[in-house]
DNA sequence: TCTTTTTCTGACCATATGGTCAAGACTATG
DNA sequence: CATAGTCTTGACCATATGGTCAGAAAAAGA
């Protein structure tokens, strides 16, 4: 028998070609988006037969909802490295150039995570409204605290997430209207990209000695 | 006879219904892209049969393409009216209120944008490397003049360009995504941010005195 | 090696979708 | 109010696409 919702993970080929049938879907999918993308497609990125992915997932939408679970977990990681420190500038610049390192290194799970978000996120909605608001408002207090402590300029901590969020994700998102405006190489590109975002949070998170003692 | 590459606007009839349909398409493409919308769909939310839909128009492509088309010269206009002015925080800081509002009362604009572009803009491409490229150069020398004058902080003209485009945009294009973590009211939402990146970019903009005089 | 299990595929099916067309309904106007 | 032109649609077509299935081909065991 040959049962598995969605990833089989027992036979070395099972491992081997799921794994290839995912990449070849990512690809596929972080390009085309969901419904723009074909079986045929993946199968040929793949190196496969329609029947053959087909065999491995119960479908085109198993395919898809794997990689956003996987997606998921990936995407939170760095948030959750945001922690205690003495130097929360340092702390939160730090958040942004591992963000920013995600949209250079991993443009596709960026643009898959985009898709999936600008239609609704119907299959992920829960995900956001669970785990990903519990993250982000544990976060928001982190930095809340900092705040009061006088450690960083006053702002609205959400917001400031936001803002971090969608200066790093355009890079990858938005790579087309980047390389067009810009013309520069990847590596420019990231580089620059770096020492701006460094810069920009950096004034808007020192605190200003306004009046003074 | 009946001809017209794509818009008729000659009979009574045909401007009501060209831009009936013109909106019920932007409603449909900027939700579910361009691969993933239907005719039908567009012709349900117009009201119209489909044939009837592809008496004014050339096809689905037609459709997408027109309103391609007036989306560029929509989107750009804010960005045109950036110019001199003696306070230029002030000024950028205006643009940045300026495309907030846009995200805030044009989302499916944004979201039809996004859409091309993540996809690899396959439509618009010319458009971002000609008219794009040239107004972004363009502004980019204003901003480098204030830079020079030492009105505004020194950084990269173009890089600050992208942190207006994607922090504004990120509440149209990300809005289900705001609203599950943040969960206000789109007043509300939008109020914040408004406040929230003005604070931003005041903060990055503002030139610091460094060692005084 | 023989058998069992897993892996793979060509042929096929049902449905969805972009698009056409001939004919009917409606409108404007001489 | 008749007629020319405009507008609308039901019925249809060709293709694309998600998915199935019976059986062939490999692998894995015994």
């Amino acid at each position: 028998m040959a049962r598995a919702a969605s990833t089989k993970g027992n036979t070395r080929i099972q491992r081997q070609k799921t794994k290839q049938i995912l990449d070849a879907a990512l690809e596929v999918f972080s390009t085309y988006g969901f419904r723009g993308s074909t079986i045929d497609q993946i199968a040929a990125q793949a190196g496969l037969s329609k029947p053959n992915i087909l065999y491995y997932f119960d479908g085109k939408e198993a395919i898809h909802g794997v990689l956003l679970d996987r997606l998921l977990h990936t995407w939170l990681e760095p948030l959750e490295h945001l922690g205690e420190s003495d130097n929360p500038v340092d702390e939160i610049c730090a958040y942004v150039t591992r963000k920013l390192e995600m949209s250079r290194d991993y443009p596709r799970e960026s643009r898959l995570f985009a898709n999936e978000i600008l239609q609704g996120a119907p299959n992920i909605i829960a995900e956001l409204q669970g785990p990903l608001k519990s993250l982000t408002d544990d976060k928001c207090r982190l930095i809340q605290s900092w705040i009061d402590e006088g450690k960083i300029a006053p702002l609205d901590p959400h917001h400031l997430i936001f803002s971090i969020w969608s200066t790093t994700q355009h890079y990858a998102d938005f790579d087309v209207q980047v390389q067009a405006v810009l013309g520069a190489s990847t590596t420019d590109r990231f580089e620059t990209a770096q020492t701006h975002l460094d810069r920009l949070f950096r004034a808007m998170l020192t605190p200003q000695k306004a009046d003074d003692i």
